[in-house]
RNA sequence: GCCCCUGUAGCUCAGCUGGAUAGAGCAUCGGACUUCUAAUCCGACGGUCGUUGGUUCGAAUCCAACCGGGGGCGCCA
């Protein structure tokens, strides 16, 4: 790669100043204003004042050493500002890029193995197996696939968990709810209101456990739905079969052993305070039940069995129980680290303008399915995937749903339907595409073309840093820059035509082979596929 | 009271492992179709990056305090 070989045109200009002691890395970064050339480095200013240098003296010795030998593809090197070193470039360097793009492909370009074969287990979802997923778990299922899409794309072994709560009060209720409608009656108290137990119930056996044949119903269904969605898991995993393995009382053993249980006014008590959480916490309440916690004590124990490293996609609602669990974990001797809990800020949820209101206990909520139904899944996920899961979102479904330039999902799909337009055009034309070492790349210097290239050349590190921060949406503004660079491209450069050469129209082809490739892998790191013609 | 997230253009958001005049879309105004989809492209307008200090050659980016917004603090699940 360019950056790696600048980088070392560098570092040896240092050793041949004698410059002491050599940075750790030399950084080279493409500037943000385009007339300080196309890679940039601040080592002189980084490494000037432990090497006892004066910084603008340093860069100018580099500038000197560099030019005196160019390194390939450079065509000047200059110094600019407080002492930044700037290399300019000739466009081959992002012929070289299109190269590398086209052979590499689709599965191989901007896959870097930073992994390493690290087992990774992505947990996410994890809706109560009583009623349909609804629109509140779809941010978490969207930013949760994307996330096991980069790990698995950057050379890891990902697992894609989803956890059943199907122990406890919650499923009596259920149970009972479901009984009830299909005996013709109202719910019990605090039972589930939703129209689904309803329609549900209706097609309940006589000779069967409600909460039995109700859970796998609300897991029928919620697998069917989160299937449309693009979010297939590879492992559903039942709390009662926690219990059935013996794991929990395992668990409790295990951290017995360890010394950090205690027991105190009837109770059992984890010693959390030990490991960083802000009071100890109950495990067996004095009534001899478990808590919440102790069952996900033990299914996260287990899933450490299973992973080097668990990353769990929690709703801002439940950041209240990190400290807790990562407690927990510490205390059965897992680095902290080792369990990631990524929190997702909530999603405001609008239908022209007027606040949709989600309450369960009312059933009035709204259903992934309906968010699909109205706007489709594509438009869905891209939308979740817009910004940062830091920071809390409004979704207007009448917006999304919408065709309007408001709307990103059909700027970047009409522009992967441009490309295939293109293709249709020039089978149309009986124009074919000629191997590409037999093409001639150098023609490809218009401003449109070489930005679509440089856009291009990113995709690595972009993929590499969302993959490293958890940051779909890193991935998702790529795109839509990616998708801007060809909307350019397509209306200035013509592929073919009147006045097109037959030797450009090969290069371009190229071109547009490139930015479909790019466009396939970052849509596809978002669980976005994309039409041919709109 | 304590904990987490957040405050960037009129609106919605990028940018945050510190870098050189802060970006995009929408909105507003003005342009561009005899050729691959004008669902597009180009230009203009628009910002003391919440405030105040600190670290640094350099801060939207790191640190502290404060102010504003959201969420959470059960022997509930």
């Amino acid at each position: 790669m360019i950056r790696d070989d600048l980088a070392e045109a560098v570092r040896s200009a240092l050793v041949a100043l004698a410059v002491e002691p050599l940075p750790e890395q030399v950084a080279m970064e493409r500037p943000a204003n385009r007339d300080h050339g196309d890679w940039s480095s601040n080592v002189a200013l980084a490494s000037a004042k432990k090497a006892g240098r004066n910084p603008r003296e340093l860069a100018a010795q580099l500038v000197d050493h560099l030019n005196a030998d160019l390194p390939a593809h450079v065509e000047s090197v200059e110094i600019a500002g407080p002492g930044f070193v700037n290399f300019r470039l000739a466009p081959t360097w992002l012929h070289d890029v299109l190269t590398e793009v086209i052979t590499e492909g689709e599965a191989g370009y901007a896959a870097p193995d930073v992994g390493g074969g690290k087992a990774v287990n992505v947990e996410f979802v994890s809706a109560n197996p009583t009623g349909p997923v609804h629109a509140g778990h779809a941010r978490g299922a969207a930013h949760g696939d994307s996330v096991a899409r980069l790990l698995a794309r950057t050379g890891h072994k990902v697992t894609r968990e989803f956890y059943i709560n199907d122990r406890g009060v919650q499923m009596q209720l259920y149970g009972a709810s479901l009984a009830a409608r299909k005996a013709g009656e109202e719910p019990p108290e605090g039972g589930y209101q939703g129209e689904y137990i309803t329609d549900w119930a209706a097609g309940m056996p006589d000779d069967v456990d409600p909460v039995a044949w109700g859970e796998d119903r609300a897991l029928a269904d919620q697998r069917e739905v989160l299937s449309a969605f693009g979010v297939d898991f590879d492992v559903w995993y039942r709390e009662l079969s926690l219990v059935e393995a013996g794991l929990i009382e395992e668990a409790l053993a295990d951290l017995r052993e360890r010394g950090v249980v205690y027991d105190a006014d009837g109770a059992t008590w984890l010693r959390s305070t030990d490991f960083g959480d802000d009071k100890d916490r109950v495990l067996v309440k004095s009534d001899g039940e478990l808590t919440y916690l102790m069952p996900d004590i033990a299914y996260h124990r287990d899933k450490f069995s299973r992973a080097d490293q668990l990353i769990n996609i929690w709703g801002a609602d439940h950041h209240g129980y990190v400290a807790r669990m990562k407690a927990a974990m510490s205390a059965l001797g897992h680095d902290p680290e080792e369990l990631d809990v990524e929190i997702v800020q909530l999603v405001d949820l609008l239908k022209d303008g007027e606040p949709v209101k989600i309450s369960k206990r009312a059933g009035n909520l709204i259903e992934l399915r309906d968010v699909i139904d109205e706007v489709g899944a594509d438009a869905a996920r891209l939308t979740y995937l817009l910004q940062s899961i830091d920071s809390r979102q409004t979704v207007d479904l009448a917006v999304v749903a919408s065709q309007g330039m408001e709307n990103p999902v059909f700027y970047v799909q009409m522009a992967h339907a441009r490309i295939h337009g293109i293709a249709r055009r020039v089978v149309e034309a009986g124009v074919t595409r000629v191997p590409l070492a037999d093409t001639d790349l150098s023609v490809l210097v218009h401003e449109r073309e070489v930005e679509l290239l440089r856009i291009l050349s990113d995709l690595p590190d972009v993929v590499a840093i969302a993959a490293r921060d958890r940051a779909p949406h890193r991935v998702t503004t790529w795109v839509r820059e990616l998708a801007g660079a060809f909307h350019g491209f397509y209306h200035d450069c013509y592929v073919i035509g009147d006045g097109v050469s037959p030797e450009l129209t090969q290069a371009r082809l190229w071109l547009v082979e490139s930015a479909r490739i790019g466009l396939a892998i970052g849509l596809d790191l978002l669980g976005v596929s994309a039409p041919e013609s709109m």
